[in-house]
DNA sequence: CACCGTATGTATACGGCGTAAGCTTACGGA
DNA sequence: TCCGTAAGCTTACGCCGTATACATACGGTG
């Protein structure tokens, strides 16, 4: 039994571990096989025997991410709270990883825990009023949007040098300052909230509230 | 003056034509310096007398995207069915070259057709009641769940050769319709849907609805 | 017409990447 | 004790971006 475990110096958790770790502070691009097998003193090659390919490797990063999906517990509220607070789930589930965020969309119909989420999803929808075709499109919509949502965060984006950060912004507000303001008014005059929105819990409130009211709203439509 | 046309082997415009071509047809990560360089009868490093860096390259691609955006006129219809059209224009533009369509996010307050699409669409938000900074925000969330739209299009995705995409359809069909239906009733129920819309256009109608139904269900509230 | 600065393309090289093919080793059951 | 097999290793190939230094030829200036 523990010589099982001992006898496989890798082991493929730990692996995944570590390419979180990198791909959490130098985005996922930065994550190699290479990287991986030096930081476990291993040949970049033992890897394979874990994961297929990089593909292989970037799913189970995926995995990894829906797996802290906490769902909330089925209350009596109406669906569209009931389907806020599970897209607020999901939502700060990807917000640990913000970079990797993209990744759970190729396993939300295949993991486990995407699979849970889907079928609360579609419940509710259904529930509101959907037809369950209807509902399986406004659903996956709804997911990408709020994906692409963590992904763009404009401040989780930025370099996490906040030195390095301030100067980026100041450069972007600067670049658009720099604009005509008779041919751009109000780009010009929103320069601040475009290049970056005032605080990120509004940012992610203002996200979720548009696309539970965007599902409200093709409902009766 | 001829001469001076003459003398640079190498036209920039060309260059990105090329590479729009590859991208379109093998993925944007196909296109490298050295491709291009070969289609171009050139050495790879004669590139970079022309973009910075491959972030250049890829710049510019984007802003090749924006540039074929063509904003519809300004009429008396109300702000909502006017920014319904506005987004409808951006998104025609990206569909167009669904796999770059990420590529334009960073171009928009930078490239001009991009800063004239913003403008308009701030100007609309403002008309229907919103505060400038409010504005911005909806109008840059809005933006980037249309682009992820595009770039998560299930039908452009996937692979071009319709036979393998017969099979890489059926495929996941068949592994959503394996499970239990007890478990997950409406996952399986709903298997066609989730895998593929029935149509693309019906697949973009939605999309686009559920923003502009988002942005209104927003303001007042 | 001669000259030269500058813009353009070239040659070479470095370090990094994913991964195919074949080999070695050592654990655990028979 | 022996051996199948899973785990890790070695080597190698062909990609990639790009730094540095060099060659060339165009076009304006004297």
């Amino acid at each position: 039994m523990i010589t099982k475990e001992t006898a496989r110096r890798l082991d493929p958790v730990r692996v995944i571990d570590t390419a979180l770790a990198i791909a959490d502070d130098e985005g996922p691009a930065a994550v190699s096989f290479r990287k991986l097998a030096a930081q476990h003193d291993v040949t970049p090659m033992a890897l394979y025997r874990h994961f297929k390919d990089k593909d292989d490797l970037l799913a189970a990063l995926g995995d990894r991410l829906l797996a802290d999906v906490v769902l909330p517990e089925p209350t009596d509220e109406p669906w569209d709270q009931q389907m806020h607070a599970l897209l607020s789930a999901f939502v700060a589930a990807l917000r640990a990883h913000p970079r990797l965020a993209d990744l759970t969309l190729a396993r939300i119909l295949v993991a486990e825990p995407g699979l849970a989420l889907a079928e609360r999803a579609l419940g509710l929808l259904v529930e509101g009023g959907f037809a369950v075709d209807d509902a399986a499109e406004i659903g996956r919509q709804s997911i990408c949007s709020l994906i692409a949502l963590v992904t763009t965060d404009p401040i989780a984006r930025e370099v996490s040098d906040p030195e390095a950060r301030e100067a980026s912004l100041r450069r972007k507000r600067a670049s658009l300052g720099a604009l005509s303001p008779t041919q751009y008014p109000l780009v010009t005059s929103a320069a601040g909230a475009l290049v970056c929105p005032s605080s990120q819990e509004r940012y992610y409130a203002v996200g979720v509230d548009l696309v539970v009211a965007g599902i409200r709203g093709v409902l009766d439509q």
